[in-house]
DNA sequence: CGACAGACGATTGTCGACAGTCGCTCGTAT
DNA sequence: ATACGAGCGACTGTCGACAATCGTCTGTCG
């Protein structure tokens, strides 16, 4: 547990803190599948008791990053490959196109503007090379329209899913899609909602989510639907 | 929180009893949407301190049983047509299609046995008139089969969709399908598993979960609308 | 009569201490 | 040597107490 660049927070919602760090830790693989979790250690170096570290621990089980056994600890959970392609990213398309269709009537001309502003954000990440912050512009737009879709449930396994699907990408499948596709792919998907066409905006939304399975499919120059 | 019709447990593992009466509760419909659940009320009635409740009402919330505004309290959930239509059953569809694909290598002659006796139960339930009885049956029966599966993913996220499409079923579309259909559909399912060809079984499987849907469609002549 | 700051009650969030359980080590008997 | 079981650490599970927060009620002031 040593050196993970934890830090610790000041007095604030401690629980959610100590999830996100754990998340980011595991999502980004300084955390690696089968490594031990102690509470008390984790506790220790985030600077709280153990009581947020659990919650923060159970929800991270909920969540597919983690595994418990009573009495005997937690560790990260790794996801194979099949689960990915067959599971978990089949799932993520069935969430988002329904999230995606009811957010059509709800997305404020606002929203509009700040998911522009995320993809902008996108187009500059993707330049200067930093997958990371990409990563998280490309979370922050799928969460903000599957949240105005209003759909709790939906947002809910989708908080679930989405961190497998990235953890796994992170690892296993190190970054195989072109930073500028991903940025342009979102412009696209952006530009799409604008029109409100539901049948367009439902294709949008299902290709960009495969490109994460087949890298081959448009590098550059490619022709997809774009 | 009064008549809930909790009981105190002895010494043994309490967050997950607390989940599994919470759980209880809200698929049967004793707690309903929108209820309020504080946890000194819970903790007194069954028994123990907040923090085993309270890590139930995490696990619950994960679940999409429960939501919980900071500081302010957890309240029963429920779901919309929607959503239990368009996402959640898609999504149970996906997986145990991948489930049961993945199971059939590694499912037992012993489990098999296990199975029919499920079925048995069910055909026996059914008769009996005991709706609830019959849930659990078809319950374990899949959980049988995903955990036989080694797919953690798949059986967390079952164990999380789940939970939400029975809460639905019992509370707002209360049971349309045939008791008897239902162990039939199980026994169907069972044989096709026993021959091993993948295509009929996740052709079963589907059909078995659609089930739920669409009530009208009964292969032959049964009429006990429910 | 209505807007607003402060106090209050109800509940959640956090903490430190203690109890329970598991795996392993180490001595002992066979 | 091998098998067995008590003892020991290292943790997790649970508890009761205390701190922080939210909504509301209330009294005051404009």
């Amino acid at each position: 547990m040593a050196g993970l660049g934890l830090r610790r927070v000041p007095t604030q919602s401690r629980r959610e803190h100590v999830a996100e760090i754990l998340r980011d830790a595991i999502t980004s693989g300084r955390l690696a599948p089968g490594d031990r979790l102690i509470e008390l250690d984790l506790a220790a170096e985030l600077g709280t008791s153990r009581a947020p570290v659990r919650e923060a621990l159970r929800q991270l089980e909920q969540e597919g990053l983690v595994v418990s056994y009573p009495y005997r600890g937690s560790e990260v959970l790794g996801v194979s490959q099949d689960e990915v392609e067959q599971v978990l990213v089949p799932i993520r398309i069935t969430l988002e196109r329904f999230a995606f269709k009811k957010a059509l009537s709800t997305l404020t001309p606002q929203d509009l503007e700040t998911l522009q502003t995320l993809v902008d954000e996108m187009e500059e990440t993707a330049r200067a090379g930093a997958a990371e912050e990409l990563a998280d512009a490309d979370i922050r737009f799928h969460e903000l329209v599957i949240t105005r879709s209003e759909q709790r449930h939906c947002l809910q396994m989708w908080k679930t899913i989405q961190p497998r699907v990235r953890a796994y990408f992170r690892r296993d499948a190190p970054a195989h899609s072109d930073p500028a596709y991903v940025a342009r792919q979102h412009q696209h998907l952006l530009d799409v909602i604008r029109t409100g066409d539901e049948a367009a905006v439902l294709d949008a939304v299902e290709q960009h989510i495969h490109i994460h399975l087949e890298p081959a499919t448009e590098p550059e120059g490619g022709e997809h639907g774009e």
